[in-house]
DNA sequence: CCCTATAGGTAGCAACGCAACCTATAGGAG
DNA sequence: CTCCTATAGGTTGCGTTGCTACCTATAGGG
């Protein structure tokens, strides 16, 4: 995947990814690897500096603990964070129809 | 539509507004506003650019013509254009693929 | 005479994701 | 005992990109 292709994008991923359950910045990044089969697997320099955006604007909030040695911080969505992820998620549709008619494909995933 | 969303994505939407035949900048423009039933209106400032960009890569070439009493510049796809747009093509496919899983919403168009 | 649509363009900005780099711990391999 | 890997956190600086704002010019209608 072509590097500037996520700009934009990458907000809604981390709160999809924090939707379930709280979880921490290396958890964020494995969860992402899964449930998109390795199709988006994030450096980490990518993925900390945007969920500390996010915080920063209060969409989720972090809590630091320790776990079997390791310092972790989890994030968890705010209300506001949840309200942002239905959003992006009626954002992501408009965007998709719109790209999807724009490049003249079928309507995906090209069943026929 | 945000402004960062479209972010490398927009070189394939010009390739093809370009594909069924040659056309200027401002029919580039119109095109794309019509294909997408007004969710794509790009400005000028966006275009413009964008298509130099693509006029240096060897996508597109460009001509000079005077069309009543105005001067316009029409581009066509090139043998590489025709191939990077194939390359886009493929390329949003698989990205829309990922990035529907990760936001967890339904494969779309939600028909069911 | 002015305004709008058409047609081209440029300069500079802000935002973003990433590469590259750094620290630290736990646990297994040798 | 040592080294390597996975886990877990982070920062700095860069390149790219699309947009805003602005500019020029013509044709045609009010």
């Amino acid at each position: 995947m072509r590097a500037e292709a996520l700009k934009g994008h990458l907000d809604g991923l981390l709160l999809a990814a924090l939707e379930e359950r709280p979880r921490h910045g290396y958890a964020v990044k494995e969860a992402l690897r899964d449930t998109t089969e390795g199709r988006i697997d994030l450096p980490t320099g990518t993925i900390y500096p945007a969920l500390h955006r996010l915080e920063r604007a209060g969409l989720i909030a972090g809590s630091w603990s320790v776990v079997g040695g390791r310092r972790r911080r989890s994030y968890e969505l705010t209300a506001a964070g949840r309200t942002a992820l239905s959003r992006e998620r009626t954002g992501w549709q408009e965007f998709a129809i719109a790209i999807t008619a724009a490049l003249g494909t079928r309507p995906w995933p090209a069943t026929s």
